[in-house]
DNA sequence: TGCAGTTAGTTAATCGATTTCGTAAACAGA
DNA sequence: TCTGTTTACGAAATCGATTAACTAACTGCA
């Protein structure tokens, strides 16, 4: 086994070669200059930068009993959501001196608990959980053993339990049904690999249930399709069992996150129709790509990166112990993003080029 | 500040309470079974489970020097790319039992630099550097120092000196050129941000060139279009320089990479031009997204998860100690996947559907 | 019986910092 | 002059594990 940095150099090490204690050069390390004479300073200073001194952080963890890393496990970081998300968290923690010790779920709930546990055997400071949906007494476990905790996108069945930062979910799809039920489409289906405990999906789902009721009148429940495998053959599918059943009306797909859109959108090609004004197209989680597939692809963007951001700088004032002693719930807004693939106004302009 | 399990059982409780030493407690956590007795090992395992004990990674890696933890610096975690050579990364590293201490570069090599002292500091085992560019001989020193280091994706200007895992990019770049020279285009440009010092691009730029003079017989410098601060504004302008440059021939773009294939998309609406017979257009880090964008975009397709995983495995092999003495160097295999943007026979399928 | 080797542990030092407690010197005020 | 406070710094314990060195009991065999 390799050992990193056999021959470093030690705090004792450097207070020898400044003629003063250890504690000293601690001291000059923390910062804590008060009763220090400036050239007792400069000394230490001096010897550091000879001997390129780096304190071992591992050392100082062990007696400060705190270690300034926080643990981040993301349930999937193979979507480009994860990653604009992760890279908000990891800008708030380096830029405030903390390091993140990084794990990827891989959509298991179990690996998920075992990486948490990892992660606390380093004894991070904090966590920031992009859940993977089915650890919610686990997790609010962690909270009641004290561990500062904030859920990242992804909320618990019960909001309110945990300190959280989500996207507009409910009000972005009900806005995406409403503007639907505005263009005059009949009938809508939602599309999902499967809904499962994940919150922006089942919430997402929640608000299309009641549009579907309050606004179009019909019964949504049965046109809630999960895909399961969540291939474009599954949503073909499941699209041609939709349109099957209502012929002449104008129908309309949502589809919960990037992938399904994307599946769904193969879906059509495999099924040799087409975005028009009888059957339009929207989705979530909006990337650049959909204002050019024909003929602009509606989306509801969320901000991922502020999603980050704001979780991260939420944990770390409740490591430092401030905050509201009552758990956070942040909804960050989300934007609909209407193209032509549900307004024909804006299909003639993607045409028009 | 919040001191995190405060309350931790200690090995020392656990040997307590088992009636053992700590050394024999810490034998049993370390599988070193071989003197235990059979009684003394159930007695002890009770008592883990019972207390819930769970051994700390810090104080563990202060003696024995090895924290079984890697490094993994990222030029720029926004990228799609990125998210999956890390999703690659952490998968081999989570099964092997390694923590993975993740920061972003943001692109700065500054920030790099800083942000792999800091890893350091906590004594990762080794790391992964998905480089930014400018930071070669700081590099090749820590590599000197007997640091355990792989590279990302992006090589130094100096191959063979660094263990090194990335993409095919000549070969891919130049097969690229080939199929456009096959399908008769008589310019093509290169389109990039900037090219710098990021090999990638420099390869795939080198490709161009080379291939610009021994295929089509034109001399390709003219035709790099650095488009800097990479919006499609900036690219349509370069479009727009292209095609007023060659009136009447058949013209290609070739982008660098994703975000630039999109941006060159955007300045093509922008401009009111359509892929055609006349105006080709590829590019690389296949998506799929590419086959959905009319009629269908030409790509070359990295395998970044492959990357991930094969660069985790050869460091992790170094860490034990393990592997050839000389650098490696790995290039997996790219794919060009070819569709109507480049080839009409393709086009023609895309609008049948 | 006596000695070597094996088995099953223990004691105490150690990793590299922080932190508690202590102290010497300088100075101020009564 | 004596006491009390401030300044500047040091000695040693400590964090929670690993590890080197040691020991006691038992077994086998000549």
């Amino acid at each position: 086994m390799n050992r990193i940095n056999q021959n470093n150099v030690t705090i004792s090490q450097v207070a020898a070669a400044a003629k003063v204690s250890m504690t000293t050069v601690s001291r000059y390390l923390n910062g804590k200059y008060e009763y220090m004479s400036a050239e007792t300073k400069q000394r230490i200073a001096d010897i550091v930068e000879k001997l390129d001194y780096h304190p071992s952080n591992i050392a100082r963890s062990l007696k400060s009993r705190v270690s300034r890393s926080v643990g981040c496990v993301i349930a999937d970081i193979g979507s480009q959501f994860s990653s604009i998300l992760l890279k908000g968290i990891d800008e708030v923690c380096s830029a405030e001196g903390y390091q993140v010790l990084f794990s990827d779920a891989a959509n298991s709930p179990e690996k998920e608990r075992n990486t948490i546990q990892e992660l606390l055997n380093s004894r991070v400071d904090g966590l920031i959980v992009n859940t993977t949906g089915c650890n919610d007494d686990y997790l609010v476990s962690l909270k009641e053993r004290g561990i500062p905790l904030v859920l990242a996108d992804r909320c618990l069945e019960r909001r309110g339990l945990l300190d959280t930062v989500t996207a507009e979910n409910y009000r972005a799809a009900y806005a995406c049904m409403r503007h639907l039920h505005e263009e005059g489409f009949g009938r809508v289906a939602f599309f999902a690999p499967e809904i499962g405990r994940i919150s922006p999906r089942v919430d997402r789902c929640h608000a299309f249930l009641d549009a579907s009721r309050d606004l179009f009148g019909f019964d949504g429940e049965k046109l809630v399709f999960e895909t399961g495998d969540d291939t474009p053959e599954s949503s073909a599918a499941a699209l041609k069992r939709f349109c099957a059943a209502f012929p002449g009306k104008r129908l309309a797909v949502i589809c919960v996150n990037g992938v399904t859109l994307i599946h769904a959108l193969q879906a059509m090609r495999l099924l040799h129709c087409k975005v028009d004004e009888n059957l339009g197209i929207c989705g979530f989680d909006d990337w650049e790509w959909a204002e050019l597939i024909p003929p602009g692809i509606t989306a509801v963007a969320k901000d991922s990166h502020a999603i980050g951001t704001k979780a991260a700088e939420l944990l770390l004032r409740r490591i430092e112990g401030k905050g509201p002693s009552e758990p956070v719930f942040l909804e960050m807004e989300s934007k609909l993003r209407i193209r032509g693939s549900t307004d024909p106004k804006f299909a003639a302009q993607f045409y028009r080029g």
